[in-house]
DNA sequence: ACAAAAGTGTTTGCCTTACACCCATGC
DNA sequence: GCATGGGTGTAAGGCAAACACTTTTGT
């Protein structure tokens, strides 16, 4: 079967199965080589890159089928997502556009209405775990600098920049780092995420500091070896504080 | 036309000039009376209250749908207005019995998805400034204390509940206050705003301090009479400040 | 030995908190 | 004159910010 009867199959399951005028795109943040990462798709046939999403079915929840989505594409499950805004301009970007560049079926054909609002979640991701795996309508899935993103499809771009400002508001009351980094990390790495997200330089002292005194880190007798410098501490947090922080919103970090 | 007409002609022009499966719920705070109150209205020929909402036209953003929803209800515009969740579940409340309750048409004879998804936004607004109307589906609307709301409609408590939680966090980084009271307060009236929404006491002399030390309130010269003690100021915000905190989130108050 | 990065302690000032008495007004 | 609520200052402690040198390791 060809691309477009694929596609045209596929559309017609999801007018069948799913909510109408409904959708969802993820924002799954990773964090590698000092810089926060978005996980982006590049769509078949296309040059086209845009954030994963998907569609609700009709007896799901939105955070169900969001969870459900990122599991398609990362492979993980059981992360850190949460729902930051729901986007619902009565323009959100040229379909005509959109439908010319992706080779979208001709739309008269479809019950979905000519207007969609999509819930937006983000994810935060350990780099190393996640495994994404392609579907039919992707070609290739590639980790892209969130500061650094080309422009994308629809309106993911500003649905990237709400999401980056929602996770910096968060990380003054609510600790950050249990999903984006390996289980065991170094101090300097933590603050590196720490300081990509904020982006702004902190004090590597007042910085240790303070992450010791909140409680939810433990210091490993380990040292990573490997660089010709003297050899870090490892770190893992204690998952039972962290959860406790995470759900109380405790934690003030300034 | 009796009720039953109006409702089943209402419902024929929602489907066919607004989006299906989705609405908007409206949780409207007004402070009067030294406590936080919400706007619930009371649908026609029951005894059920609910929370103002409605839908969203085809050609019409969601934000600005939540915008003349207010105004249909609170004869206000240009409010403080934020969207703060987007509830999906798949089941959010039992369909037969708000049906039965509500008096509602057959709903096979609808367009209408058997599931809708609703996006919440709360509103502050200045209680006196505030004349609110009631339309053909709403016999009477009530100011009622946030805190001893009777069971609602729909999970419209639980709605109520979230945004009330979502006010309570933004009161630590952003200024809360300009639309909730009128032009000119004293400084207790303020305080007892930021108590009631905090739920807990706060010390009047550290109180005053810190708000005048914000720099957002300016103390005029008047004092208000009326009752048997001491005059209290007026103060006022200083509109220009008061924005730019809100928009910059710059203002911490712990 | 040298380059690269990690680790660490002290001081300063500010912001937060705790706390209690007198004042103005209306009745 | 008395009851009611409004207005105000100070002292102490904790938290955040500024700041620089030594240690470890690999090459």
């Amino acid at each position: 079967m060809d691309y477009k009867k694929q596609l045209e199959a596929y559309f017609a399951e999801v007018d069948e199965k799913c909510l109408l005028g409904l959708s969802i795109d993820c924002v799954i943040f990773g964090f590698s080589n000092n810089q926060l990462k978005v996980l982006v798709l590049r769509w078949k046939l296309t040059n086209e890159w845009g954030l994963p999403g998907g569609f609700v079915y009709k007896n799901e929840s939105v955070d169900v089928a969001a969870q459900r989505i990122l599991k398609e594409r990362t492979g993980l499950s059981e992360l850190f997502l949460q729902q930051f805004h729901t986007f619902g301009e009565e323009v959100r970007y040229n379909r005509a556009e959109i439908s010319q560049k992706l080779n979208w079926p001709d739309p008269s054909t479809r019950k979905w209405p000519n207007r969609t609002v999509s819930i937006g979640y983000f994810a935060l991701v350990d780099f190393l775990k996640v495994t994404p795996s392609v579907d039919f309508q992707t070609d290739e899935y590639r980790w892209m600098d969130v500061e650094n993103l080309p422009p994308l499809l629809f309106d993911h771009n500003h649905i990237v920049e709400v999401a980056l400002k929602t996770l910096q508001v968060q990380l003054s009351w609510q600790p950050v780092g249990y999903n984006l980094l390996p289980e065991k990390f170094t101090m300097p790495e933590l603050q590196r995420l720490y300081e990509t997200i904020l982006n702004r330089p902190l004090d590597p002292r007042n910085f240790s500091k303070k992450m010791r005194a909140l409680g939810i880190i433990e210091r490993l007798e380990e040292q990573r070896r490997g660089g010709a410098f003297k050899s870090p501490y490892l770190f893992r947090f204690n998952k039972e504080k962290y959860k406790k922080a995470l759900k109380e919103g405790s934690l003030a970090f300034t």
